[in-house]
DNA sequence: CAGTGAGCGAGCTTCCGCTTGACTT
């Protein structure tokens, strides 16, 4: 057995630790934190201290069981967590929950995985860092408080289900206004002039003029103008200038890249880049550090002298410049820079080349450029075109890489042919086209991480997860619509001769790009105006110094706590007590049959439209409202035409065919089935003949393609991929069969499988007392009796569990019947009363 | 699932940050 045991957070760096420590060291994971605050409750003792109630979760019960056993059996215990404040806080709940003995337990921390940094840090070790460890409780209890008291006030005053946090809240926050400006965007029109132009020796090139022309008529004018013009060239300047690369890539800076260049999602790069990580390709990929490690730059110059010479090496060490950046681990680089790319799958192989050209390109020396710029004068007017030009003297780490830009309107500069002043110039065109002023863009996923990274919301761990979370809670979604076309002018002069052409362009596509859902807007607008400190953009950036003083030791964790707790728990209780329900109301103008009020609200079972109100004599009417359509977006027309739906549409096959908004979309009704319409589409547009088309396809898509046992085979598409179903049981088909012409024998073979599957699955199988035991997943087992489904956790070896036993676990922890809860409910119902104004004022 | 939208009111939902997992309807 080795006599130390070295204790790291990732598996995979336990493994390249334990290659450079040989055999007197065993190195092993923690898998991340290990304690933590209990889910079910809040967990904080606020009356005291703020003292935190940690658990180990479930889910490392078995790490922790191991890890003991190994420190029990070794002579020194190294926690080798990362040099952070969570990292410190796993140090600390490691030497608790294994009860390290302080004398045979030592703190070492490196920033790079490197055989040097590591010996250099059992050099010298040190204790745990306690000021570092309450700074790391400060966050957590600060983040639990805030989650915990605001979550349950969404469902109180909103909906139930819902959530708010410091992350999580500031982000939709961000989405939502961005939304409110594009929808209050006026868009301008403007007339832009370009033209191309030839030297004398013919060779063209592009102009513009620097200011566009607010209407057509002036646009027209300056092309009259223009005719028969003598151009020349004015001014003619040229400017070295140079470029210089990029840092090295840390997570942010890679997703945003990987989403510019690659068209990967945030989550998509983050679960590449693990692979690579674990593949031992690349370092480590959460972290916000730009930071390389002296072998690491040495390698990078010895493959950029062997590859491209030295007049392109240039060593360079990055400052980091993100906000409350932690900076435990290097930079994001490949571990080896001889290998350019690497023999992996290939979406795989793409990131780890973007890193290795990112990585390669930061240690070399700058592009030399020379920039251009000329004027045009024209002998009939003032005004003056330019022309912009660059060319590259020398491309230094162009040679490899160059950052992608967000800007959809960034030019290319090309070159100019040579010109000298007082040129004469030859005009080939000019044109005024009209443009129009745009909104500022939808956050994409990466744009969204990077303005959390600047305002220093949120850690590399965790942009992936809250973008999910945001969709989760149904606060955002993903923009699908390619855009409208939109005509424009464009007026051409070519010599004498002035041409009119009316074009069209695509404009507004919101594919991939995050939207506020109704929901996102209601809850935002409700803790906007009722906890305005902690939406406040500045939040993080304030707790954060307060956490960076109590990790100098300068500040007692627990009193900032109560800072914080004394002003936001009242607060909390006020406006859970006294705040209005927060529908998003909004009266869109009169019906003029009845004369009531038109509003949309956001209903119990989402948004809606409603003529009248419940408080009338006679009932409201409602209806819900269709794709594309949002409480903001609305308008008085198109809410009263919904309430044309349910529409029939005619009859088919002697049934009627009926169109409607449902709860999950536009739908055709046709006798007791049902067709969604496509995502998007109008159902008061529908035709009969369109839903005819929808039911046949249905039809023919519902219809068994195949009799087995005398029961029919049916297939489709779910959530996770195509499938067939068959006796009630969904088969997953996977990429090895042809799903649009699956054979006879495919079926047979699939549906064989799956049989073979499920009866091994069972464990046990009593079938007079109609219970089973069946293996389930991660290892665990499920014991099934009718609708009952109990799972039982990994600890249980189901295999040698007898009826007596199971049936007292079902005995245990069988649901509670709740026949008796419905009756009551029943029973109330022709009682209830409107006790609506005095129990609110309570 | 394909309408509903209050009232009754059991018992549920939830945070951020550190890790990897292994397979569903």
């Amino acid at each position: 057995m080795a006599k130390n045991l070295v204790i790291v957070e990732s598996p995979a760096k336990a493994k390249t630790i334990e290659k450079f420590l040989g055999k007197e060291y065993t190195v092993a994971s923690s898998f991340g934190h290990i304690a933590d605050l209990p889910s079910k409750e809040l967990g904080v003792d606020v009356e005291n201290g703020f003292k935190p109630n940690y658990i180990v979760s479930s889910d490392k019960k078995d790490v922790v069981k191991k890890l003991k056993s190994l420190s029990k059996k070794a002579e020194m215990v190294w926690l080798a967590s990362d040099e952070d404040r969570e990292g410190e806080a796993i140090a600390w709940h490691l030497a608790e929950e294994l009860e390290l003995d302080k004398d045979k337990t030592r703190r070492i921390v490196f920033h790079e995985i490197t055989k040097k940094a590591i010996l250099k840090a059992i050099e010298s070790p040190r204790s745990i860092d306690y000021n570092l460890v309450n700074a790391q409780q400060a966050r957590r209890v600060l983040d639990r408080l805030v989650g915990y008291e605001l979550s349950p006030v969404l469902w109180r005053k909103v909906k139930g289900g819902l959530s708010a946090g410091r992350v999580q809240s500031v982000s939709v926050r961000l989405i939502v206004e961005r939304e409110r400006e594009i929808l209050n965007f006026k868009s301008v029109p403007s007339y832009r002039i370009d033209a191309e132009f030839a030297n004398e020796k013919g060779k063209s090139f592009k102009a513009k003029l620097p200011k566009n022309f607010s209407t057509k008529a002036e646009a027209e004018a300056f092309l009259k103008k223009s005719m028969g013009a003598i151009f020349k060239v004015a001014d003619l300047t040229t400017k070295p200038a140079k470029k210089s690369p990029a840092p090295p890539f840390t997570t942010s800076t890679l997703q945003q890249e990987a989403s510019r260049k690659l068209y990967f999602s945030v989550s998509k790069t983050m679960t590449m880049a693990q692979r690579l990580y674990e593949a031992g390709l690349i370092t480590y990929m959460r972290t916000d550090s730009v930071n390389l490690s002296t072998e690491a730059q040495n390698g990078a110059k010895a493959e950029i002298l062997s590859a491209y010479g030295e007049e392109y090496s240039h060593q360079r060490q990055y400052k980091g410049k993100a906000k409350g950046a932690q900076e435990a681990h290097e930079a994001i680089r490949p571990t080896d820079f001889s290998n350019h790319t690497v023999n992996v799958e290939y979406d795989q192989q793409r990131l780890y080349e973007l890193i290795w050209k990112r990585a390669i390109a930061s240690q070399m020396s700058d592009a030399k450029l020379e920039r251009t710029n000329v004027k045009i004068e024209a002998n009939t007017y003032k005004e003056q075109f330019t022309a912009n030009g660059e060319v590259i003297k020398f491309e230094g780490f162009l040679k490899v890489y160059l950052e992608g830009t967000d800007d959809e309107d960034e030019e290319q500069e090309g070159i100019l042919p040579a010109m000298k002043k007082a040129e004469n110039l030859f005009n080939n065109y000019i044109s005024a086209t009209e443009r129009f002023t745009r909104p500022p863009s939808r956050y994409s996923e990466a744009a969204l991480v990077k303005k959390l990274e600047e305002l220093g919301i949120g850690r590399p761990s965790t942009y992936a997860p809250t973008i999910s979370t945001i969709q989760n809670r149904k606060y955002v979604d993903k923009g699908a619509t390619e855009g409208e076309e939109r005509s424009y002018i464009q007026m051409i002069l070519t010599g004498d001769d002035l041409k009119e052409n009316k074009l069209t362009e695509k404009v507004g596509s919101d594919k991939g790009k995050l939207i506020p859902t109704d929901v996102g807007m209601v809850v935002n607008d409700f803790l906007v105006n009722h906890f305005s400190s902690v939406l406040d953009y500045n939040f993080t950036a304030k707790v954060e110094q307060d956490f960076d003083e109590i990790a100098e030791g300068s500040e007692d964790w627990s009193q900032v706590m109560k800072g914080f707790y004394d002003e936001f728990h009242p607060k909390v209780i006020d406006v859970a007590e006294n705040a209005e329900r927060e529908v998003g109301e909004r009266i869109l103008g009169e019906d003029p049959e009845s004369g009531k009020p038109v509003s949309v609200r956001l209903g119990k079972f989402g948004p809606m439209v409603q003529i009248g109100s419940v408080e009338d004599e006679e009932k409201p009417k409602f209806a819900s409202l269709g794709p594309g359509q949002t409480l903001a977006n609305i308008t008085y027309e198109e809410a009263m035409d919904l309430f044309q739906l349910p529409k029939e549409l005619g009859v088919y096959k002697g049934e009627t065919v009926v169109v409607s908004n449902g709860r999950f979309g536009p739908y055709v009704r046709f006798g007791e089935k049902f067709v969604s319409l496509d995502k998007g589409e109008d159902p008061l547009g529908t035709s009969l003949e369109r839903a005819i088309e929808l039911i046949d396809a249905k039809e023919k898509a519902d219809a068994p393609i195949y009799t087995y046992e005398d029961l029919p085979v049916q297939k489709g598409t779910g959530r996770f991929g195509p499938f067939i179903k068959w006796k009630g049981m969904f088969i997953n088909v996977n990429k090895k069969y042809d799903f649009d012409n699956l054979s006879d024998e495919d079926i047979i073979q699939l549906i064989e499988d799956k049989k073979q599957k499920e009866i091994d699955k069972v464990l046990h199988n009593w079938e007079e007392e109609g219970i089973r035991v069946e293996k389930a997943r991660w290892g665990r087992s499920n014991v099934i009796k009718g609708k009952i489904k109990i799972e039982l956790p990994k600890t249980v070896d189901a295999t040698k569990l007898t009826l007596e036993k199971v049936q007292a676990i079902i005995e245990k922890n069988a649901p509670k019947k709740k026949a008796t809860a419905k009756k009551k409910t029943t029973a109330k119902k022709k009682t209830a009363t409107k006790k609506k104004t005095t129990a609110k004022k309570k």
